[in-house]
DNA sequence: CCTAGCACTCCACCATAGAGAGTGCTAAAT
DNA sequence: ATTTAGCACTCTCTATGGTGGAGTGCTAGG
């Protein structure tokens, strides 16, 4: 029965979890006596103020002023989402819901991403982002050049995580459709099958081989894909949900709600905030202060990996206000990550 | 001299005039004393105030409550616009900076009508939406085939317009990558040069012509760019700017910043907000009531369409509170729609 | 070591009052 | 016939002070 505790005693654990778990719902600071009414803790009142005298010594909560309740920190969060955590599942329900979605056919992984931030978004009501996969280790499925009007051409890029991008490039006037064709002929047989990464390099290995007339094109072709692969990035991130950050009254002030905001739109910024989340290999949680970009220090981050057990495809996540219910916050993203990577894998991604 | 006038008097014109203008900077009800003061009006309060009762009889004013000064209502607004607004001009570093951002050279459509948004939302300080050129009178430009694992096949799709759109497609086992090709090849000949919306029949009525372990193929991809066509073209916006949203105290209260940021996130809406943009010439206004759409009433939606002199390739437009610099904001959307629209064009779009 | 009791602190709420802004109306002035 | 000055009136906003309640820390006793 005895649960973890870290580095405090039972008691205090106890007493802390019950803190975080009344005023993530309630958003009032938290009393002695409301704690032993509604928790059984097995002391009075008197005994639950002396714990909680310590706990505040020891910086988990803290009282917004003298003679009110204790409001958890951001460590105490932390401690809270330390050791409560692991025997948690999502309500029947929702998770039925997940699963639902993702049985739906599929048949562009742009809307299928959207729409997974957009369930995302709406299972934790908080803010939700989803990233595609990644470009670097994507292999080439195919590469195609379209001419367009006044002596451009657009070069497209097939990946076999099923991304597609598009990228317009010059081409000398007397360059035609029919050596575009050639070209592209050329560079699928160098580039097909290869990492994305070492695209450009192979070409340029092999530049020699091209007819004259073609090199620039070649060439163009080769600063388009290196430009897909290192500066697009950012863009291929979906965020829904925004709204709800607006929504409760969980957030203090306008001004945190607007720089929150303001940050969520900032996607190289927001990029950062889920990159790490490749790394680990479950569920990360960033609280508050814990979060490096200031904007953020009102919001716990909530991120996971998606794709399969040995790759990271890609990664996603929750923004919402610290005082949110973990336990569930954390089952949701943890269930929509690995029901992404199935479903991703089914796809042949 | 005489400033247009519509229906009412010279004399009451610039009096709305003046209270329209100086409650969008300040924000605070503005009273006939304030009125004389600032604006050269040549009369006493006294007959300010008599028309001001006047004006709000017509219902161009109303009061928050007695003794308070007076707010132009949606249609004090409406009648500022239309009276107020032609000989107007950017002011020259914003001039400058749109200009300045439609000579860089771009590559990519997508990234070019996001950041189309984003200068906008900066502009204005409004939220900004950008929809990309529409794809019912694009012409098709090249079709293509790519395996992907699993039998399945991405038909990658080429628009005049610089889109490319995507779509996940099964194909029959014994289907492979070479007949793929020629699958290609043949609906190339088929449908290239034709406008999109004629492609699918084009391709049903030749379904003859192609091999009979061709036609599960064609079929799909026949389904393909109906769906393109038809269910996708909300996803195909930019909205950038919401912060700017919550940014100012002109929205009352919270509850309309959630609704708005809200129907803002429903991409369906917005299409219909923006829809008929297209087919106005000029800039269009919709000023709080005159919205459709309930979430919106307390907003001004301001639109334009961007393409040729002939034939509109797509709208953007901004959404702020109805208390906005009218004049600015109506300026800096034509601005940069023209601008928009010029520079597609010089890419051959 | 826990608990009951108590004095203390501080916020949230309410009522009250006064200042200020702006109005509408009336009567005088142009 | 308009315009203006004067005036009483209304309503909000701010400050002020008082009260109740929740919650605490401390102390003394179990």
């Amino acid at each position: 029965m005895a649960a973890q505790e870290g580095t405090l005693g039972e008691r205090r654990a106890s007493i802390l979890k019950a803190i975080v778990s009344h005023y993530v719902t309630s958003g009032e600071p938290v009393g002695s006596k409301t704690l032993v009414e509604r928790y059984k803790l097995g002391v009075s009142p008197a005994t639950v103020r002396n714990e909680m005298g310590w706990l505040e010594e020891a910086g988990y909560i803290f009282q917004p002023h003298t003679s009110a309740g204790r409001i958890p920190t951001d460590a105490g969060y932390r401690h809270f989402v330390d050791t409560g955590v692991p025997p948690f599942r999502l309500p029947a329900n929702e998770a039925r819901k997940i699963e639902r979605f993702f049985l739906e056919p599929r048949y562009e992984l742009e809307d299928a991403l959207r729409q997974t931030a957009a369930l995302l978004s709406g299972i934790t009501d908080h803010a939700a982002v989803v990233f595609a996969p990644a470009l670097e280790r994507s292999v080439v499925r195919h590469v195609e050049l379209v001419p367009l009007a006044g002596s451009r051409a657009m070069v497209v890029l097939v990946t076999n995580t099923g991304r597609v991008e598009n990228h317009i490039v010059g081409v000398p006037q007397d360059v035609d459709e029919v050596q575009l064709d050639r070209a592209a002929e050329m560079l699928n047989k160098l580039i097909v099958d290869e990492p994305l990464e070492k695209a450009p390099e192979k070409i340029a290995a092999a530049k020699e081989t091209f007819p004259l007339e073609l090199r620039d094109v070649v060439d163009a072709t080769c600063i388009a894909l290196r430009a897909d692969l290192t500066h697009h990035e950012a863009e291929r991130m979906f965020l829904e949900g925004t709204s709800n950050i607006v929504h409760e009254e969980k957030f203090a002030d306008l001004e945190t709600v607007r720089q929150v905001i303001g940050a969520l739109e900032h996607r190289r910024l927001l990029l950062e905030v889920l990159a790490d989340a490749l790394s680990t290999n479950l569920v990360s949680v960033r609280i508050g202060s814990e979060n490096t970009l200031e904007e953020m220090q009102a919001c716990a981050v909530i991120t996971a990996r998606y794709g399969t057990e040995d790759q990271a495809l890609g990664s996603l996540g929750v923004v919402g206000p610290t005082r949110m219910d973990y336990r569930r916050t954390i089952a949701a993203v943890h269930e929509v990550a690995s029901n992404l990577g199935r479903m991703l894998s089914g796809l042949g991604i």
